[in-house]
DNA sequence: GATGAATGAGACTTCATTCAT
DNA sequence: AATGAATGAAGTCTCATTCAT
């Protein structure tokens, strides 16, 4: 019976996994789950309690790496930022704490790629801490950006007017993220672009400040 | 008389405005609109026939102003673009068109900040053509980018492997604009951002391809 | 002031003909009826209390009118059937009492024809007497026919099976009538197709039971 | 389980069936409905769509066969119009027609009796084919009486004054059909009733113009 | 008297969740 | 474990009626 068990869950675990993708989680549906997944409605209440457990089923672990990478970076990044005097970081290999972000991110999306997705675009309305993984990510990269790109355009005697528009491009980063993640399922291509998108971005930066 | 109904529609008008920003179209309840403007639920529709009346007046000419714009500027890129062989545009001064489509967007930022950013962020659902309207502005300096700057990368000899990455930029570039209306809705800090953000993303953009 | 007033009363009442004829009272808007008489909408309500008085200053006195008629048709059938065995009718000349009904309803019909047609089929949801006034008038029609029809068929020898083919006659003959009405505004017509369906309806009626 | 389904839809559409009897289709309320069913309001909505689509199961098939046979007879009586001039048909015997119709609704109202009766006198403002049975029954009278009784009178050199008399003879006869249906759910009684209509209102009818 | 904005009950309908089998 | 019927709160919208001006 576990055999059986575990089939419906991966079922109910991917049926929910289009739904939430295409409709994102207030509008998904119950009902609509429990069809695709060819499963009871109400059995579906036998394997998760409600729909937010469902949709923490399906992104939690994925969250907890990723808030755990977020928090990692962020601890480093802190430390890398005390210890700054000296040794300044050059913008062109390290690209302030960024690679470490991506790596992170292309580790999920090797496997879970729609579940990052969902998380970071999909989950308005589940009132929870899911809600706001977009909203983290990007608060992430602009904390790290501010502590060390800001640090390097000040040392290059560039002012920065309005330090927002880091946290600007803190989130217009993660949306071409997640521009690429609308687009390719497949690992490989995803990494390509996200390099691409990478040196966009940051390549030269502060000559462009 | 009618300045009790003035002010009536104007707490109508404020409150779904609040209402569809922090809950997009389809999570924004009438019932709390009407008891946010302190206005029984059925003169809601006194002066309002139905939530997508409502919206539409929120928008409407917002959303006419844009799109008007839009085909404007396509029309005369489309022109450029024709004229091209004889006459390259340098990506320093023109910025391929984005200027037009900015200084569009700021004249409409100066008083309808927020009507914009709902129409960008949060239609969802509402079921009429102001639910594309990201899309289409994406769209549209995508088509701007791919006619003028995949050219001018071309003639330097420069090859893009994955011509998406120019959609995932006007992405990203509209994200940038969204999230400086949520930031600011003082028109002239807005319109700085806007010129550092256009600096950040296209200034010597054929160098980091 | 006293002019202007029975000014407005009339196009509200005009209004309110037009409006219960074509959508019953049911279905009849206070709204429609207030602008279509191009009076305030809570300016009816200073003339009329409610819907159902706006309707009974349509019908009320027609439904009185037709009542007491309907009672003293019913009385006078009465003590003609008790003097019956002495002073049978013919019927071919008297029909049973149908003429003193018809002229009735003629007298009626000349000045307030689509008053009686509201009264007769369009009066359903009005939760007052008038919502009977056909039921009424088939029920008299229906007693005075077996008073008197079904004594001259008994005379005859006829049997009468199910007396209630009697009433389902009754019914017939009024929505008959209702149809006139419905389709002819004009006095004249009205009577001459009246006598048409008297005529059709019980000319020799003994001889084809 | 399946026994409970079946009885509850059953209760739903009984309950459903009195409703629909006593209010007319827009005065029916669903909450109503539930209510006398013993069924939460929104279980009716998981047997039916909506309030048409209760009602469509509730008359849908008898409106089908009702509709089917009006045209059948309707093709039929077009053919022997179309013979007429050689072989004039008996108003005695064959009475126009009516007889086919008649013995169709017999046969409908064996079993669904209040069906065929709601159908035909209290569907307005359901919106739909179903709202016009009772107009689509009397114009198909009207018309096959006006093919062969008006011939056969103009034959006898009867002039009729008026041929909306036809029309209103057609709607009468329809009118006693429904209140036989309105009193008596027993099929057997049904058919003599109509049998005696039939008798009354076209025996002889010639003499009678 | 006159205005029309304002009210609030009730209409149909949807859907996450619970429950009886 | 599995089923899907059942529940009920909340959604949008309508409309007779009332009320402030």
């Amino acid at each position: 019976m576990q055999y059986l068990k575990d089939e419906v869950k991966n079922r109910i675990l991917g049926s929910a996994l289009a739904e939430f993708k295409s409709m994102g989680y207030s509008d998904a549906s119950m009902r609509k789950i429990a069809k695709d997944a060819r499963v009871a409605l109400g059995n579906v209440y036998h394997y998760y309690t409600n729909k937010q457990e469902l949709f923490n089923a399906l992104v939690g672990s994925v969250y907890d790496r990723l808030i755990t990478s977020i928090q990692e970076i962020n601890r480093i990044g802190l430390k890398d930022a005390n210890e700054y005097q000296f040794m300044p970081k050059s913008d062109e290999t390290g690209y302030y704490g960024i690679n470490e972000l991506v790596s992170t991110l292309l580790g999920i999306c090797k496997e879970h790629n729609i579940e990052l997705l969902i998380l970071l675009d999909k989950s308005k309305g589940c009132k929870s801490k899911y809600e706001d993984t977009k909203q983290d990510l990007i608060d992430m990269l602009d904390e790290v950006l501010r502590d060390k790109m800001l640090r390097n355009l000040k040392d290059s005697q560039i002012e920065v007017r309005n330090p927002y528009i880091v946290y600007i491009l803190s989130a217009s980063f993660i949306e071409g993220l997640c521009n690429i993640l609308r687009k390719y399922e497949n690992g490989s291509e995803v990494k390509l672009l996200v390099d691409e998108l990478i040196t966009i971005f940051f390549k030269d930066i502060a000559s462009r400040f």
